[in-house]
DNA sequence: ATGCATGAGTT
DNA sequence: ACTCATGCATA
């Protein structure tokens, strides 16, 4: 199979995670869903509509080449290969990182209009755009599975049930999530998060393993991107909610530490893997976001077909959808205030 | 900081 | 087969 992990990915996870938001997604997808080209394709059937969509998307993605400034010189190929090398010794190394400018500008559009048959399928009907409301605060239950790396334990069912620190621990009611953490408050402990972090002399990948040391039931470590991306606030947020409440007892806790001089010595690592990261070249980067526009769900057939036409690997295909409808999804709660 | 990928839990 | 949280590898 792929690569495996040293380590022992841990059978967890929320236990209760709410059915589905739609206040809140609704209204941040409505948003990114403005105008789009609208390509007019026969309704034929099982025909030639691959073809058309195919060259559609190639048609469009020719046309996003002007505003293109970036070039790269890779190829379009999977390489996997899993080799043991050094086991790279400490993680500690210097994080020059310093301003949370993230701001993801991905003018994606979604046309929803009668391809074909299949695409027919996959049309939602969920345009309706009522203008965002204020989806603010719509705090469900966050889950957290650390499996990749072991030495974790389980923080599923966390927020929800109010685990770590169930800030207003309901009446008596059976209600399942607490409110707390509006997004403001979310931005502002993320900024101050980093600039704490960075006052103690701490990387990302440093805070990310010493959570482990916090023996907070649930709570394993976490790797230098996760860090990264909480106080770029460029994860979901589910995952934001989850995330803080860690992070704050990590950093009370590296403060108390650091004022009574107490060095906090827990720097382990133990990752011998080394994977290949593929990397789609441009142009057909350029197709695959073109077809995204006209359908961020394709079937698998046309997955396959698409994947043909690329002459890149179904997986590979497959998975950058599922990144790229991640990334739409992601809470920029930046946009919606 | 971010692209491509894995895996548990869902649908 | 998808979503979501997360990670390794790399720009």
């Amino acid at each position: 199979m792929m690569a495996m992990n040293a380590k022992q990915p841990f059978t967890m996870h929320a236990a209760l995670q709410e059915p589905k938001y739609s206040s809140l997604h609704s209204s941040s997808e409505a948003m990114r869903r403005v105008c789009l080209p609208a390509p007019q394709l026969q309704g034929n059937i099982f025909g030639s509509f691959d073809e058309s969509l195919l060259a559609r998307a190639e048609a469009l993605a020719a046309v996003d080449i002007v505003s293109h400034g970036k070039s790269h010189p890779f190829k379009p190929d999977a390489t996997y290969h899993t080799m043991s090398s050094v086991p790279c010794t400490s993680t500690s190394s210097t994080v020059p990182i310093s301003h949370p400018s993230a701001l993801t500008s991905h003018p994606h559009h979604s046309v929803h209009q009668g391809l074909d048959g299949d695409l027919l399928d996959h049309i939602s009907p969920t345009l309706t755009v009522s203008g965002m409301g204020a989806p603010d605060h719509t705090v469900m239950s966050a889950q957290i599975h650390p499996h990749h790396l072991g030495a974790m334990g389980h923080l599923h069912q966390a927020m929800g049930m109010g685990h770590p620190h169930p800030v207003s621990t309901h009446n008596g009611m059976p209600c399942i999530n607490d409110v707390e953490s509006d997004p403001r408050e979310l931005e502002a402990f993320a900024e101050r998060f980093q600039q704490r972090r960075i006052k103690l002399g701490v990387t990302q990948a440093d805070v990310g393993a010493a959570l482990a040391n916090l023996k907070i039931p649930g709570v394993g470590s976490l790797s230098q991107s996760t860090i990264c991306r909480f106080e770029s606030l460029t994860l979901s947020h589910n995952n934001m909610i989850a995330l803080k409440p860690v992070l704050q007892a990590w950093l009370e806790e590296a403060e108390a530490a650091y004022r009574e001089k107490n060095t906090k010595p827990e720097l382990f690592n133990g990752s011998e893997r080394k994977r290949k990261r593929t990397s789609i070249a441009a142009p057909e980067k350029r197709s695959l976001e073109a077809y995204f526009a006209i359908q961020p769900r394709p079937s698998s057939e046309k997955i396959a077909a698409i994947a043909e036409k690329l002459d890149l690997k179904k997986n590979v295909v497959r998975v950058w959808f599922c990144n790229q409808r991640q990334k739409q999804k992601r809470m920029k709660y930046s946009a919606v205030h």
